[in-house]
DNA sequence: TATTGTTATACTCTATAACTATA
DNA sequence: TATAGTTATAGAGTATAACAATA
């Protein structure tokens, strides 16, 4: 993914429009935020969308590709050939499924479970110093309400899809 | 779909710690936004990288090809190819520069420009139902504030480049 | 008929590095 | 030598659609 994103310049009026006021910061927000994690995930050798399965996977029984592409926003086709790529690494495994032959269960293997055990903790000590230098406890309580709220405005205009919802 | 849903995405203790309480918000809030402004994007025939620079153009009088791969994160590689797609639909143009012939200008054509114009308005117009629902004026201002301290705290870290591009 | 996962096609982006032509 | 932009290569993602097996 590494969505390449719009860095919204320009764009008209940005100072009296309390949208604008929001969009631009969220979209430099999160990229600023985007290009240092991006980095860790490098180190572990694996594509953005690579990592957003892992994730996606820990801490799961796994997941049919379904369900796994619902959750992730990759692609069904490219699903596929992501799955490939991980269970080369012998990071993902897949498996049949009994009561419905047509779905393939994934799960994490040992190995994965692993690395997204050791992955993790690590990403987010390596990121916290960033937040604790720019937020006060209490803001980042407030921070999280409404970044929460706004996601919610975009998720039910989107159709009352599964709660879960796109993870990432 | 019906069962199970993923669990959520198992990075330690969110509950806890302050850190991700905000990350993962900030993660899905642009991640909802992002695939609400996707569409527009796609029905523009752009990818994400192309407007990125139809949109770090904008408002310019140009750019040589080091600027803008700075203010786009487009690397300097890829900017020759996004270009070459971008000259061939005819929405940018480049030109030789006087005082250094190794530079080349890129600009925006007038259909560029038109595009430019015509593009960003309404795909503000579009996104500002989603912001406006979820954030009161107030909120949307006190949001700007701690995003770009946000935005700022990994910015420092990663060196005093300014990011800005030249405005007009 | 509908769904699941795979395959196919064509395009685009990424990272990296070598190359050229200037400076 | 250093810089600007291009070219080259290998890998990976996207969108879209068709497809086989199963339900």
């Amino acid at each position: 993914m590494g969505g390449r994103t719009p860095r919204a310049k320009a764009i008209p009026n940005p100072a009296r429009d309390p949208v604008l006021k929001v969009m631009r910061p969220l979209v430099e927000a999160y990229w600023a935020f985007w290009l240092e994690a991006s980095r860790y995930i490098r180190r572990l050798r694996l594509t953005p969308s690579q990592l957003d399965v892992i994730a996606t996977l820990g801490d799961t029984e796994g997941m049919t590709c379904s369900e796994l592409s619902a959750a992730t926003l990759v692609t069904k086709g490219t699903l596929t050939g992501v799955l490939d790529r991980l269970e080369a690494k012998g990071l993902v495994e897949r498996s049949a499924v009994r009561e419905d032959r047509r779905c393939t269960m994934v799960r994490l293997t040992a190995k994965g479970d692993a690395l997204f055990r050791k992955a993790f903790p690590a990403q987010i000590a390596h990121l916290k110093p960033f937040f604790e230098r720019a937020l006060a406890p209490r803001e980042a309580t407030q921070l999280r309400e409404v970044l929460l709220r706004l996601r919610d405005s975009f998720r039910w205009r989107r159709g009352s899809r599964s709660r879960g919802g796109k993870r990432k």
